[in-house]
DNA sequence: AAAGTATTCAATGAGTTTATTGAATACTAA
DNA sequence: TTAGTATTCAATAAACTCATTGAATACTTT
């Protein structure tokens, strides 16, 4: 057995061998899918796996891999065990992930166009103009995606209709003012498919691009 | 053959594989490494293998996944093919990744003290004490990076004396005033073996922690 | 205590990534 | 044209990653 000191040299190799554990627990599609569910709020390992299309076991297998990089938290309430991401700033670097592959990689877009095929169906509104119009009252800003994740972090003076609720509380939302829209972000179908319901129904209406954290990136505040 | 629209789902996994190339790509030590150098400036494939310490073969090889991945960018000119980074947004998101594993795990500080045996032994200053005694005159600050890497982008009112060349040329610098030395960031032992030279000479110094990405992180401009 | 549910573990084979080697290519200089 | 240099290509074996399966573990409810 040697005690020799440790070269400079492989105490460097070492480092980059750390920082490369971070990108190897998230170079796989399916644990950016479970990263991408959990930034909008925490969940069962059954919840993600059937979110995220995966058998249990394969799930199981990938949220040990990310809580191994420590990239998650994991905390047993009863039966169920609960994944969360362990800091905002996982959610920020596959925040950064996603900008860097959007812009380097043109088949984002291709690809972006052919899973969001509404995309362009709908009027748009950008985040600064809904700041303003939302203190003017001018519209109604409408959070549609599952009842947890408006729980775990939403924007302010938005209301909760889940997608699957909207049909039977259409009553819920006003006829004269415009309907803002938003889901998880620029690469979620949810207000999309929100906003083809409102509209068949009468009302006026825009999508909002932006998810919670794309908001917060642009230097808002959530809702308290 | 099959003309059948794609499922949107199928969709869905195809932007998270886009999204999970940019990752993979990064999810290697020695591509990380190339990066970190690259981030100081454009080199060729024979300086990235000598300073990584790689085989030319295999530095080329993981080149070339960059490449692929669209994070670098190569040119030639003449005998020689020069790499450089594709996207402010490509280095930002290295340090994203090394800052991530600063703070989940603990080893990196453990493997930094090992690296950068010297890390405590010299005075450090703060980036924003430094910026107000630079404006009083108070300190000269120095690059000791190789002359190329000064070239691509410095400190403002840096001066360039690369490690190597710095014990014949003690002369160029003032006795009187601190000297602040820096190199490529926190992660890097050159400003290091620089203050303990000087030290050795008998000059007053501080190492400053930053390099010029996390100087520009901070807010601030590089030299014009 | 027994039965039931959620999650993890362990083992397997198919596929991917890596370092190494030596040959091939693309350019420059003589 | 030839010789020389820088880089890439192609082929290989070893190491890793992945999805799948069925068994094991950790709880809760009865």
């Amino acid at each position: 057995m040697s005690f020799e000191k440790k070269p400079p040299r492989a105490n460097k190799q070492d480092l980059y061998r750390l920082f490369a554990r971070i990108a190897a627990a998230m170079a796989n599609p399916h644990r950016l899918e479970l990263l991408d569910l959990l930034a909008q709020g925490p969940r069962t390992v059954e919840a993600l796996a059937r979110e995220a299309n995966l058998s249990i076991a394969n799930a199981s297998q990938h949220l040990q891999r990310l809580k191994r990089a420590r990239l998650v938290i994991d905390e047993r309430q009863g039966l169920y065990i609960h994944y969360r991401i362990a800091d905002p700033l996982v959610t920020q670097l596959w925040l950064h992930i996603r900008t860097v592959a959007e812009r380097r990689l043109d088949q984002v877009a291709v690809t972006l166009d052919a899973y969001r095929t509404q995309r362009h169906a709908f009027k748009r509104i950008a985040l600064d103009d809904l700041h303003a119009r939302l203190r003017e009252g001018k519209v109604v800003l409408l959070d549609v995606r599952p009842r947890a994740e408006y729980a775990a972090g939403h924007l302010p003076s938005a209301i909760s209709i889940p997608l699957e609720e909207l049909e039977r509380r259409l009553k819920e939302l006003p006829r004269r003012r415009t309907i803002v829209a938003y889901c998880r972000g620029p690469y979620c179908v949810l207000a999309d498919e929100a906003a083809e319901t409102l509209t068949r129904k009468g009302l006026r209406v825009a999508r909002l691009e932006e998810g919670v954290h794309e908001w917060q990136q642009a230097g808002y505040a959530l809702a308290d």
